[in-house]
DNA sequence: ATACTTCCTGTAGTCACTACAGGAGCAAGG
DNA sequence: CCTTGCTCCTGTAGTGACTACAGGAAGTAT
């Protein structure tokens, strides 16, 4: 199986392109139906084949997601990076307030650790013991 | 508008119940659908009453959703809370197994802001300078 | 009586996929 | 040539946890 960074310009079946970028099958089909990826030419049967071009795009998407873009961010970076006179300007103001979205989450998520821990080592120590009739967990959630 | 500690058995409309617990009215009528509250009676005219009990119990929900607990768990929670021989040890292990969950979605998004904030910090320096006509953003997720 | 607010049901939309059902294309072996 | 078995096709529905209507009825204040 050729590299994904390959010059020749191979000609992949939808299955190819999964495994190549390791984006399902049916990802694939759906975003081709949102048109985040351009649908490609079809054999007389009907089937796709798909280019170099197509799985760099994919890729491309694949990455950005999983930095936690959502896709019409990628919708924007794609034509920031594929118009010739791509403003970096614009690519990193996406890309800063994704961050700013990602540290919002990430203080919550702590903040939810603290309690969580807390409330757990608490129940750890006095759980099932006469002295404690009431289980930490279920003290937080009712008052 | 009393507190929703007071003991007195307050007949309350759902308007009224989502003003005291701050859960929007129609997320209610939902958790009644999917049978995470109990029905409450209904006026003649087909209006929902609620009592303490109800708002008690939405509150307890409430709070567990803000802890981040899904709507399974919470079932499980509740159903531990409200059985008079609650089993500490069925609580702490729904929780812990949250905690477990929390932890790892923490790491993940730890990593994700490591990697956007190094990157755009490069391209505050690098952004629109002869010296590096390619975005970093870009960049990364080409390569 | 009237105007206004709150509530009712039922359905559809959100996000980013995932999972079928039911059928057709295609390559290899006999 | 025919069968077997795999890959692929479309279209629809489901996921989690809500949210947002539409269209109508009930309750309240004047």
């Amino acid at each position: 199986m050729g590299s994904i960074t390959d010059a020749r310009a191979e000609k992949l079946t939808i299955g190819n392109l999964s495994e190549l970028t390791g984006v399902n099958i049916e990802t694939i089909r759906y975003y081709e139906r949102i048109k985040l990826l351009h649908a490609p030419p079809r054999t007389s049967g009907g089937r796709r084949i798909y280019c170099d071009a197509h799985a760099r795009r994919l890729q491309f998407v694949r990455r950005a997601r999983k930095l936690g873009f959502g896709i019409e961010a990628i919708r924007n970076l794609l034509a920031l990076a594929e118009g010739n006179n791509s403003s970096c300007q614009d690519v990193r103001d996406i890309a800063a307030l994704h961050l700013a979205d990602v540290r919002t989450k990430l203080a919550d998520l702590s903040k939810l650790e603290n309690i969580l821990a807390v409330t757990v080592a608490q129940c750890d120590v006095e759980c099932c013991t006469s002295s404690a009739p009431v289980c930490p967990v279920l003290e937080i959630l009712q008052h």
